[in-house]
DNA sequence: AGTTATGGTCTCATTTCGTTACCAATAATA
DNA sequence: TATTATTGGTAACGAAATGAGACCATAACT
């Protein structure tokens, strides 16, 4: 036994740390790092929450805002956008009047869902955790600032 | 058969997609959705980069500022204390001069990573394909913008 | 006395985000 | 005929988040 026990579980897999151990090798900087280009992008505050809108159906850009409720119509077009850029999101405007206009997963997309619905399972599972944590967390702080006030 | 074959592949699993549509059922907006509290939370700009630089050992704040590079020690104090404060993430203080501060995962944190790793693993995978589908739009955006000038 | 090291905090400039008003084109309504 | 509603946005502006960099306390070392 080369390696002492010292936690009691869950433990990361060896395999994934190995898998960060070699990215970080590569080095992590936004500007060089594979991952962190993706990553920056879909990890900002409603991307995921799009591609899950998308993942059964197409829908129009007004479904989407409704659907969301509270994302404004300009983030909704500037992160639409941005999906369609990356091409995770397939954009199919019909000239009529009003304009239709309705936004589809692209298999790219539909790739990024398994993943992602890992983490919102874990999520689920974990968010009364965390939230416990939390309240704990401000508890603290207020003791502290008390002491110190 | 109750169900026409209408895509290609690849397609999201059918118990994914379920899993959105209960999960949007319960309502999507911030206020009460329990994915968006914690996805809106470590889907910022350094959470999960701090993660994973924890996956393999503890490390001290010095070491993890030196290894992300570009961010600065404002986010990376304001990252690590959310990160804490979510229960991810413990801080541990050696009153020395000057002072010593390591921070670990947590057994949560350590669960976070599983599915983190996936999307990490997929985001390795696509980037390729994910840059090149930039730069095509790009250029056709820059063409639209030639001809309408 | 001056330098170095750590783990921050504070201030200020830049960037990003959210809110609201507005638009074009047509169809339905009054 | 004039009015209003509808859709998928864009433009302008204020608010909030973020980044860059100076600064700090303490003690060991030179």
């Amino acid at each position: 036994m080369t390696r002492e026990h010292t936690s009691n579980l869950p433990k990361v897999p060896e395999e994934i740390i190995q898998h960060f151990d070699q990215w970080q090798a590569e080095g992590v900087d936004a500007s060089n790092c594979p991952v962190r280009d993706v990553l920056d992008r879909i990890g900002d505050k409603w991307s995921v929450l799009i591609l899950m809108m998308l993942a059964r159906e197409p829908r129009r850009f007004s479904a989407l805002n409704k659907a969301v409720g509270d994302i404004s119509k300009r983030m909704l077009t500037q992160t639409l956008r941005a999906l369609q850029r990356d091409g995770l999101v397939e954009r199919t405007v019909y000239p009529t009047t009003p304009p239709r206009v309705d936004y589809r997963l692209t298999d790219l997309g539909r790739s990024a869902l398994v993943p992602l619905a890992g983490l919102i399972v874990w999520a689920d599972k974990r968010h009364e955790e965390i939230r416990t944590s939390r309240d704990t967390f401000d508890k603290e702080e207020a003791v502290a600032a008390r002491l110190s006030a």
